[in-house]
DNA sequence: GTGTACCGATACGGTCGAGTACCGGTACAC
DNA sequence: GTGTACCGGTACTCGACCGTATCGGTACAC
Protein backbone atom coordinates (compact mmCIF):
# COMPACT_ATOMS: atom_id res chain seq x y z
CA UNK A 1 0.00 0.00 0.00
CA UNK A 2 2.30 3.25 1.50
CA UNK A 3 5.73 3.35 -0.85
CA UNK A 4 8.79 3.29 1.28
CA UNK A 5 8.40 7.25 1.96
CA UNK A 6 5.75 6.98 4.49
CA UNK A 7 8.51 5.91 7.28
CA UNK A 8 10.82 8.54 6.33
CA UNK A 9 13.25 8.52 9.24
CA UNK A 10 14.41 12.08 9.08
CA UNK A 11 12.68 14.50 11.60
CA UNK A 12 11.17 16.33 7.93
CA UNK A 13 12.82 19.60 8.87
CA UNK A 14 12.87 21.51 12.30
CA UNK A 15 9.83 20.19 14.21
CA UNK A 16 6.00 19.56 13.84
CA UNK A 17 3.41 21.13 15.75
CA UNK A 18 1.50 17.96 15.40
CA UNK A 19 2.61 14.44 15.76
CA UNK A 20 0.02 13.07 13.21
CA UNK A 21 1.73 11.98 9.81
CA UNK A 22 0.16 13.86 6.85
CA UNK A 23 -0.45 10.32 5.84
CA UNK A 24 -3.03 10.46 9.11
CA UNK A 25 -4.55 13.49 8.49
CA UNK A 26 -4.93 12.19 4.78
CA UNK A 27 -6.94 9.47 6.41
CA UNK A 28 -9.16 11.70 8.70
CA UNK A 29 -10.20 13.50 5.30
CA UNK A 30 -11.01 10.79 3.62
CA UNK A 31 -12.73 9.35 5.94
CA UNK A 32 -14.76 12.37 6.83
CA UNK A 33 -15.91 13.04 2.94
CA UNK A 34 -16.59 9.47 2.64
CA UNK A 35 -18.79 9.29 4.98
CA UNK A 36 -20.69 12.94 4.27
CA UNK A 37 -21.08 11.33 0.42
CA UNK A 38 -22.60 8.18 1.89
CA UNK A 39 -24.97 9.62 4.36
CA UNK A 40 -25.02 13.72 3.90
CA UNK A 41 -23.36 16.21 5.93
CA UNK A 42 -25.85 16.32 8.87
CA UNK A 43 -25.55 12.50 9.89
CA UNK A 44 -21.90 12.41 10.03
CA UNK A 45 -20.26 13.21 13.41
CA UNK A 46 -17.09 13.82 15.07
CA UNK A 47 -18.11 10.65 17.38
CA UNK A 48 -18.21 8.11 14.29
CA UNK A 49 -15.23 10.20 12.60
CA UNK A 50 -13.50 9.04 15.27
CA UNK A 51 -14.44 5.59 15.44
CA UNK A 52 -14.03 4.81 11.96
CA UNK A 53 -10.54 5.87 12.06
CA UNK A 54 -9.71 4.88 15.40
CA UNK A 55 -8.63 8.12 17.10
CA UNK A 56 -10.04 9.94 19.53
CA UNK A 57 -12.43 12.94 19.55
CA UNK A 58 -9.88 14.93 21.29
CA UNK A 59 -7.51 14.77 18.56
CA UNK A 60 -9.55 16.29 16.25
CA UNK A 61 -10.52 18.87 18.06
CA UNK A 62 -7.40 19.46 18.70
CA UNK A 63 -6.77 20.02 15.42
CA UNK A 64 -9.71 21.20 14.29
CA UNK A 65 -12.01 23.78 16.08
CA UNK A 66 -15.10 23.28 14.71
CA UNK A 67 -16.78 20.18 12.75
CA UNK A 68 -17.01 22.75 9.47
CA UNK A 69 -14.08 23.64 9.69
CA UNK A 70 -12.79 20.03 9.76
CA UNK A 71 -14.34 19.30 6.90
CA UNK A 72 -13.48 22.66 5.05
CA UNK A 73 -9.99 21.35 5.95
CA UNK A 74 -10.51 18.04 4.40
CA UNK A 75 -12.43 19.79 1.20
CA UNK A 76 -9.20 21.69 0.52
CA UNK A 77 -6.85 18.53 1.03
CA UNK A 78 -9.04 16.87 -1.28
CA UNK A 79 -8.49 19.34 -4.50
CA UNK A 80 -7.62 17.69 -7.32
CA UNK A 81 -8.49 18.84 -10.42
CA UNK A 82 -9.24 16.21 -13.11
CA UNK A 83 -9.30 18.77 -15.80
CA UNK A 84 -5.74 20.04 -15.82
CA UNK A 85 -3.85 18.86 -18.29
CA UNK A 86 -5.77 17.95 -21.07
CA UNK A 87 -4.19 19.55 -24.15
CA UNK A 88 -4.83 17.26 -27.67
CA UNK A 89 -4.50 20.21 -29.61
CA UNK A 90 -8.15 19.44 -31.03
CA UNK A 91 -11.35 20.87 -29.07
CA UNK A 92 -13.63 18.21 -29.75
CA UNK A 93 -10.83 15.92 -29.03
CA UNK A 94 -10.14 17.47 -25.74
CA UNK A 95 -13.92 17.92 -24.76
CA UNK A 96 -14.33 14.31 -24.93
CA UNK A 97 -11.34 13.80 -22.67
CA UNK A 98 -12.73 15.76 -20.36
CA UNK A 99 -16.01 14.19 -20.21
CA UNK A 100 -13.79 10.88 -20.00
CA UNK A 101 -12.16 12.62 -17.05
CA UNK A 102 -15.52 13.69 -15.43
CA UNK A 103 -16.77 10.25 -15.60
CA UNK A 104 -14.42 8.51 -14.27
CA UNK A 105 -14.41 10.55 -11.25
CA UNK A 106 -18.47 10.04 -10.38
CA UNK A 107 -19.45 9.53 -7.21
CA UNK A 108 -16.84 11.53 -5.51
CA UNK A 109 -16.90 14.99 -6.41
CA UNK A 110 -20.92 14.55 -7.43
CA UNK A 111 -21.57 13.01 -4.42
CA UNK A 112 -19.86 15.49 -2.13
CA UNK A 113 -21.76 18.53 -4.37
CA UNK A 114 -25.05 16.65 -3.84
CA UNK A 115 -24.26 15.97 -0.25
CA UNK A 116 -22.97 19.20 0.89
CA UNK A 117 -25.52 21.25 -0.78
CA UNK A 118 -27.49 22.79 1.92
CA UNK A 119 -24.78 22.94 4.36
CA UNK A 120 -22.82 25.14 2.56
CA UNK A 121 -25.53 27.74 3.05
CA UNK A 122 -25.07 27.87 6.51
CA UNK A 123 -21.37 28.14 6.93
CA UNK A 124 -19.27 30.59 4.97
CA UNK A 125 -16.21 28.97 5.47
CA UNK A 126 -17.39 25.77 4.11
CA UNK A 127 -19.10 27.34 1.39
CA UNK A 128 -15.58 28.53 0.45
CA UNK A 129 -13.63 26.01 0.70
CA UNK A 130 -15.89 24.25 -1.52
CA UNK A 131 -16.01 26.67 -4.04
CA UNK A 132 -12.19 26.65 -3.83
CA UNK A 133 -11.52 22.98 -4.31
CA UNK A 134 -14.77 21.36 -6.26
CA UNK A 135 -15.95 24.21 -8.62
CA UNK A 136 -13.63 26.78 -9.36
CA UNK A 137 -10.33 25.07 -10.32
CA UNK A 138 -12.28 23.02 -12.68
CA UNK A 139 -14.44 25.20 -14.55
CA UNK A 140 -11.46 27.21 -14.97
CA UNK A 141 -9.62 24.37 -16.53
CA UNK A 142 -12.34 23.73 -18.44
CA UNK A 143 -12.43 27.76 -19.92
CA UNK A 144 -8.81 27.38 -20.62
CA UNK A 145 -9.50 24.25 -22.93
CA UNK A 146 -12.11 26.62 -24.81
CA UNK A 147 -10.13 29.43 -24.98
CA UNK A 148 -7.66 27.10 -26.45
CA UNK A 149 -10.28 26.38 -29.19
CA UNK A 150 -10.69 29.89 -29.97
CA UNK A 151 -7.78 30.64 -30.22
CA UNK A 152 -7.05 27.97 -32.61
CA UNK A 153 -10.12 29.38 -34.48
CA UNK A 154 -11.86 26.41 -34.14
CA UNK A 155 -14.77 27.96 -32.72
CA UNK A 156 -15.72 31.71 -32.90
CA UNK A 157 -15.35 33.90 -30.06
CA UNK A 158 -17.90 34.65 -28.66
CA UNK A 159 -20.26 32.13 -29.88
CA UNK A 160 -23.30 31.71 -27.66
CA UNK A 161 -23.00 28.02 -26.88
CA UNK A 162 -19.38 28.77 -25.64
CA UNK A 163 -20.41 30.07 -22.17
CA UNK A 164 -22.81 27.21 -21.55
CA UNK A 165 -20.29 24.05 -21.84
CA UNK A 166 -18.67 23.87 -18.30
CA UNK A 167 -22.57 23.80 -17.26
CA UNK A 168 -23.85 21.66 -19.25
CA UNK A 169 -21.05 19.20 -18.01
CA UNK A 170 -21.61 19.18 -14.27
CA UNK A 171 -25.31 19.29 -14.87
CA UNK A 172 -25.39 16.16 -16.60
CA UNK A 173 -22.84 14.48 -14.10
CA UNK A 174 -25.45 15.71 -11.41
CA UNK A 175 -28.80 15.04 -13.20
CA UNK A 176 -28.30 11.90 -14.35
CA UNK A 177 -28.67 10.12 -11.12
CA UNK A 178 -31.45 11.80 -10.07
CA UNK A 179 -33.70 11.27 -13.57
CA UNK A 180 -32.11 8.11 -14.66
CA UNK A 181 -31.07 6.35 -11.36
CA UNK A 182 -27.59 5.82 -12.87
CA UNK A 183 -24.63 7.15 -12.55
CA UNK A 184 -22.95 9.46 -15.05
CA UNK A 185 -20.20 7.29 -16.46
CA UNK A 186 -17.78 8.22 -18.87
CA UNK A 187 -19.29 6.84 -21.42
CA UNK A 188 -22.58 8.60 -21.10
CA UNK A 189 -20.57 11.62 -20.84
CA UNK A 190 -18.74 11.18 -23.51
CA UNK A 191 -22.38 10.48 -25.71
CA UNK A 192 -23.35 13.54 -24.65
CA UNK A 193 -20.54 15.47 -25.84
CA UNK A 194 -20.43 14.29 -29.01
CA UNK A 195 -24.40 14.36 -29.53
CA UNK A 196 -24.96 17.89 -27.81
CA UNK A 197 -21.98 19.76 -27.16
CA UNK A 198 -19.96 19.47 -30.06
CA UNK A 199 -22.92 19.75 -32.64
CA UNK A 200 -24.01 22.97 -30.52
CA UNK A 201 -20.54 24.71 -30.90
CA UNK A 202 -20.31 23.64 -35.00
CA UNK A 203 -17.87 21.43 -34.58
CA UNK A 204 -17.57 17.71 -36.39
CA UNK B 1 -57.97 37.19 4.22
CA UNK B 2 -59.92 34.20 4.03
CA UNK B 3 -62.38 33.40 1.59
CA UNK B 4 -66.35 32.66 2.37
CA UNK B 5 -65.18 29.11 0.88
CA UNK B 6 -63.58 28.72 4.12
CA UNK B 7 -66.72 28.40 6.52
CA UNK B 8 -68.67 26.13 4.03
CA UNK B 9 -72.17 24.95 6.15
CA UNK B 10 -72.52 21.89 4.01
CA UNK B 11 -70.74 18.84 6.16
CA UNK B 12 -69.16 17.82 2.47
CA UNK B 13 -70.22 14.29 2.19
CA UNK B 14 -70.52 11.85 5.18
CA UNK B 15 -68.51 13.08 7.61
CA UNK B 16 -64.30 13.70 8.26
CA UNK B 17 -61.92 12.06 10.00
CA UNK B 18 -59.90 15.45 10.42
CA UNK B 19 -61.63 18.42 11.45
CA UNK B 20 -58.55 20.12 9.68
CA UNK B 21 -60.24 21.92 5.90
CA UNK B 22 -57.97 20.84 3.28
CA UNK B 23 -56.80 24.76 2.98
CA UNK B 24 -55.75 24.25 6.67
CA UNK B 25 -53.73 21.30 5.85
CA UNK B 26 -52.49 23.43 2.89
CA UNK B 27 -50.66 25.95 5.14
CA UNK B 28 -48.94 23.16 6.87
CA UNK B 29 -47.83 21.95 3.55
CA UNK B 30 -46.80 25.10 2.39
CA UNK B 31 -45.04 25.86 5.71
CA UNK B 32 -42.96 23.48 6.11
CA UNK B 33 -41.67 22.99 2.12
CA UNK B 34 -40.70 27.12 2.66
CA UNK B 35 -38.70 26.19 5.45
CA UNK B 36 -37.16 23.52 3.77
CA UNK B 37 -36.30 25.40 0.77
CA UNK B 38 -34.76 27.86 3.62
CA UNK B 39 -32.63 26.26 5.40
CA UNK B 40 -32.56 22.67 4.20
CA UNK B 41 -34.53 19.31 5.47
CA UNK B 42 -32.53 18.61 8.95
CA UNK B 43 -32.70 21.89 10.10
CA UNK B 44 -36.96 22.15 9.92
CA UNK B 45 -38.40 20.98 13.00
CA UNK B 46 -41.86 19.92 13.41
CA UNK B 47 -41.85 22.63 16.56
CA UNK B 48 -41.41 25.36 14.11
CA UNK B 49 -43.82 24.29 11.99
CA UNK B 50 -46.01 23.89 14.47
CA UNK B 51 -45.11 27.36 15.63
CA UNK B 52 -44.82 29.28 12.36
CA UNK B 53 -48.87 27.94 11.18
CA UNK B 54 -49.81 27.98 14.98
CA UNK B 55 -50.85 24.72 15.59
CA UNK B 56 -49.99 22.22 18.11
CA UNK B 57 -47.43 19.60 17.38
CA UNK B 58 -50.18 17.47 18.52
CA UNK B 59 -52.23 17.71 15.50
CA UNK B 60 -49.08 17.40 13.40
CA UNK B 61 -48.56 14.05 14.88
CA UNK B 62 -52.30 12.99 14.63
CA UNK B 63 -52.65 13.49 11.21
CA UNK B 64 -49.01 12.49 10.39
CA UNK B 65 -46.80 9.68 12.31
CA UNK B 66 -43.26 11.07 11.38
CA UNK B 67 -41.53 13.95 10.36
CA UNK B 68 -40.27 11.70 6.75
CA UNK B 69 -44.55 10.90 6.49
CA UNK B 70 -45.19 14.72 7.06
CA UNK B 71 -42.98 16.39 3.92
CA UNK B 72 -43.71 13.66 1.87
CA UNK B 73 -47.43 14.30 2.46
CA UNK B 74 -45.80 18.00 1.76
CA UNK B 75 -44.51 17.21 -1.39
CA UNK B 76 -47.40 15.00 -3.02
CA UNK B 77 -49.54 17.89 -2.49
CA UNK B 78 -47.61 20.70 -3.61
CA UNK B 79 -47.68 18.87 -7.49
CA UNK B 80 -48.11 20.89 -9.88
CA UNK B 81 -46.41 19.74 -13.68
CA UNK B 82 -44.91 22.96 -14.78
CA UNK B 83 -44.08 21.42 -18.27
CA UNK B 84 -47.92 20.60 -18.68
CA UNK B 85 -50.12 22.36 -21.06
CA UNK B 86 -47.28 23.45 -23.39
CA UNK B 87 -48.15 22.27 -27.57
CA UNK B 88 -47.87 25.52 -29.81
CA UNK B 89 -47.20 23.55 -32.77
CA UNK B 90 -43.45 23.81 -33.10
CA UNK B 91 -40.97 21.86 -30.92
CA UNK B 92 -38.60 25.12 -31.04
CA UNK B 93 -41.14 27.43 -29.55
CA UNK B 94 -42.51 24.66 -27.10
CA UNK B 95 -39.28 23.91 -25.67
CA UNK B 96 -38.62 27.77 -25.58
CA UNK B 97 -41.77 28.22 -23.31
CA UNK B 98 -40.75 25.00 -21.29
CA UNK B 99 -37.53 26.82 -20.84
CA UNK B 100 -39.41 29.86 -19.57
CA UNK B 101 -41.74 27.97 -17.27
CA UNK B 102 -38.62 26.10 -15.62
CA UNK B 103 -37.20 29.68 -14.93
CA UNK B 104 -40.60 31.39 -13.76
CA UNK B 105 -40.69 29.04 -10.39
CA UNK B 106 -36.97 28.60 -9.91
CA UNK B 107 -36.19 28.69 -6.59
CA UNK B 108 -39.18 26.21 -5.50
CA UNK B 109 -39.23 22.96 -6.86
CA UNK B 110 -34.64 23.42 -7.40
CA UNK B 111 -34.68 24.69 -3.87
CA UNK B 112 -36.31 21.84 -3.08
CA UNK B 113 -34.83 19.21 -4.95
CA UNK B 114 -31.26 21.31 -3.70
CA UNK B 115 -32.52 21.24 -0.15
CA UNK B 116 -33.38 17.30 -0.32
CA UNK B 117 -30.62 16.19 -1.57
CA UNK B 118 -29.22 13.68 1.08
CA UNK B 119 -32.31 13.51 3.25
CA UNK B 120 -33.98 11.33 0.20
CA UNK B 121 -31.11 8.85 0.71
CA UNK B 122 -32.16 7.48 3.99
CA UNK B 123 -36.25 7.32 4.21
CA UNK B 124 -37.82 5.47 1.15
CA UNK B 125 -40.76 7.06 1.47
CA UNK B 126 -39.11 10.69 1.03
CA UNK B 127 -37.24 9.33 -1.52
CA UNK B 128 -40.38 8.08 -3.73
CA UNK B 129 -43.07 11.42 -2.72
CA UNK B 130 -39.71 13.75 -4.57
CA UNK B 131 -39.32 11.79 -7.29
CA UNK B 132 -43.17 11.15 -8.12
CA UNK B 133 -44.27 14.69 -7.41
CA UNK B 134 -41.18 16.83 -8.88
CA UNK B 135 -38.89 14.67 -11.26
CA UNK B 136 -41.19 12.11 -12.93
CA UNK B 137 -43.82 13.84 -14.23
CA UNK B 138 -41.87 16.73 -15.53
CA UNK B 139 -39.72 14.42 -16.98
CA UNK B 140 -43.13 12.71 -19.01
CA UNK B 141 -44.62 16.82 -20.11
CA UNK B 142 -41.00 16.91 -21.38
CA UNK B 143 -40.68 13.89 -23.50
CA UNK B 144 -44.15 14.39 -24.68
CA UNK B 145 -43.11 17.76 -26.12
CA UNK B 146 -40.24 16.06 -27.97
CA UNK B 147 -42.34 13.43 -29.23
CA UNK B 148 -45.39 15.74 -30.92
CA UNK B 149 -41.64 17.42 -32.19
CA UNK B 150 -40.60 13.85 -33.64
CA UNK B 151 -43.88 13.25 -35.05
CA UNK B 152 -44.17 15.98 -36.71
CA UNK B 153 -40.98 14.94 -38.32
CA UNK B 154 -39.05 18.54 -37.12
CA UNK B 155 -36.65 16.45 -35.49
CA UNK B 156 -35.84 12.59 -36.74
CA UNK B 157 -36.83 9.93 -34.44
CA UNK B 158 -33.69 8.48 -32.32
CA UNK B 159 -31.64 12.09 -32.88
CA UNK B 160 -28.75 11.42 -30.34
CA UNK B 161 -29.87 14.68 -28.70
CA UNK B 162 -33.06 14.01 -27.98
CA UNK B 163 -32.67 11.61 -24.68
CA UNK B 164 -30.95 14.37 -23.32
CA UNK B 165 -32.86 17.59 -23.81
CA UNK B 166 -34.56 16.73 -19.81
CA UNK B 167 -31.52 16.46 -18.03
CA UNK B 168 -29.73 19.37 -20.06
CA UNK B 169 -32.92 21.85 -18.70
CA UNK B 170 -33.00 20.68 -15.16
CA UNK B 171 -28.86 20.57 -15.39
CA UNK B 172 -28.90 24.20 -16.40
CA UNK B 173 -31.70 24.95 -13.72
CA UNK B 174 -29.47 23.32 -10.88
CA UNK B 175 -25.73 24.13 -11.66
CA UNK B 176 -26.12 28.15 -12.29
CA UNK B 177 -26.24 29.09 -8.74
CA UNK B 178 -23.32 26.54 -8.07
CA UNK B 179 -21.25 28.41 -11.06
CA UNK B 180 -22.48 31.83 -11.15
CA UNK B 181 -24.02 32.00 -7.88
CA UNK B 182 -27.07 33.37 -9.66
CA UNK B 183 -30.58 31.59 -10.30
CA UNK B 184 -31.42 30.22 -13.54
CA UNK B 185 -34.12 32.39 -14.41
CA UNK B 186 -36.20 32.27 -17.72
CA UNK B 187 -34.22 34.60 -19.99
CA UNK B 188 -31.15 32.59 -18.89
CA UNK B 189 -32.70 29.12 -19.97
CA UNK B 190 -34.08 30.34 -23.13
CA UNK B 191 -31.37 31.48 -24.24
CA UNK B 192 -29.62 28.25 -23.37
CA UNK B 193 -32.18 26.30 -25.44
CA UNK B 194 -31.58 28.62 -28.54
CA UNK B 195 -27.92 28.69 -28.18
CA UNK B 196 -27.58 24.64 -27.35
CA UNK B 197 -30.37 22.84 -27.32
CA UNK B 198 -32.01 23.80 -30.57
CA UNK B 199 -28.65 23.65 -32.79
CA UNK B 200 -28.06 20.14 -31.09
CA UNK B 201 -31.49 18.79 -32.27
CA UNK B 202 -30.59 21.11 -35.93
CA UNK B 203 -33.87 23.36 -35.50
CA UNK B 204 -33.43 26.91 -36.53
C1' DG C 1 16.69 9.51 33.20
C1' DT C 2 13.83 13.25 33.00
C1' DG C 3 10.77 16.52 30.83
C1' DT C 4 7.65 17.75 27.35
C1' DA C 5 4.18 17.39 24.31
C1' DC C 6 1.07 14.99 22.07
C1' DC C 7 -2.06 10.85 21.42
C1' DG C 8 -6.21 7.82 22.68
C1' DA C 9 -9.90 6.85 25.77
C1' DT C 10 -13.61 8.06 28.44
C1' DA C 11 -16.72 10.70 31.01
C1' DC C 12 -19.33 14.80 31.33
C1' DG C 13 -22.35 19.04 30.52
C1' DG C 14 -25.36 21.26 27.65
C1' DT C 15 -28.44 21.68 23.93
C1' DC C 16 -31.86 20.34 20.81
C1' DG C 17 -35.33 17.86 18.55
C1' DA C 18 -38.45 13.63 17.84
C1' DG C 19 -42.29 11.69 19.48
C1' DT C 20 -45.76 10.86 23.60
C1' DA C 21 -49.05 11.96 27.21
C1' DC C 22 -52.31 14.55 29.18
C1' DC C 23 -55.53 18.33 29.70
C1' DG C 24 -59.09 21.84 28.86
C1' DG C 25 -61.96 23.78 25.26
C1' DT C 26 -65.22 23.44 21.62
C1' DA C 27 -67.89 22.17 17.45
C1' DC C 28 -71.10 19.06 15.89
C1' DA C 29 -74.50 14.93 16.07
C1' DC C 30 -78.62 13.22 17.96
C1' DG D 1 -78.46 18.39 27.17
C1' DT D 2 -75.22 14.91 26.51
C1' DG D 3 -71.65 12.39 24.12
C1' DT D 4 -68.01 12.18 20.95
C1' DA D 5 -64.19 13.45 18.62
C1' DC D 6 -60.97 16.48 17.47
C1' DC D 7 -58.04 20.78 18.21
C1' DG D 8 -54.38 23.58 20.70
C1' DG D 9 -51.13 23.90 24.52
C1' DT D 10 -47.77 22.23 27.52
C1' DA D 11 -44.96 19.24 29.92
C1' DC D 12 -42.33 15.29 29.52
C1' DT D 13 -39.09 11.30 28.11
C1' DC D 14 -35.46 9.82 25.48
C1' DG D 15 -31.72 9.79 22.59
C1' DA D 16 -28.15 12.05 19.79
C1' DC D 17 -24.41 14.89 19.18
C1' DC D 18 -21.26 18.95 19.91
C1' DG D 19 -17.58 20.43 22.36
C1' DT D 20 -14.75 20.22 26.92
C1' DA D 21 -12.15 18.22 30.58
C1' DT D 22 -9.38 14.83 32.56
C1' DC D 23 -6.24 11.05 32.76
C1' DG D 24 -2.83 7.48 31.59
C1' DG D 25 0.47 6.14 28.12
C1' DT D 26 4.26 6.94 25.07
C1' DA D 27 7.57 8.83 21.64
C1' DC D 28 11.16 11.90 21.32
C1' DA D 29 14.68 15.60 22.85
C1' DC D 30 18.55 16.48 25.58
Amino acid sequence: MASQAADRPEPVATSRRSKLTPEREQEFFDAVLQQIRSCGYDAVTMEGIAASTRCSKSTLYRQWKTKPQFVAAALRSSSRVRFAGIDTGSLAEDLRRAAAAAGEGTGKDTGLLQALGHAVMEDPELKCALREALVEPEIAALREILARGVARGEVPAGHPALEYVPAQLFGMLRMRPVLEGKQADAEYLVTFVEAVVLPALGLP
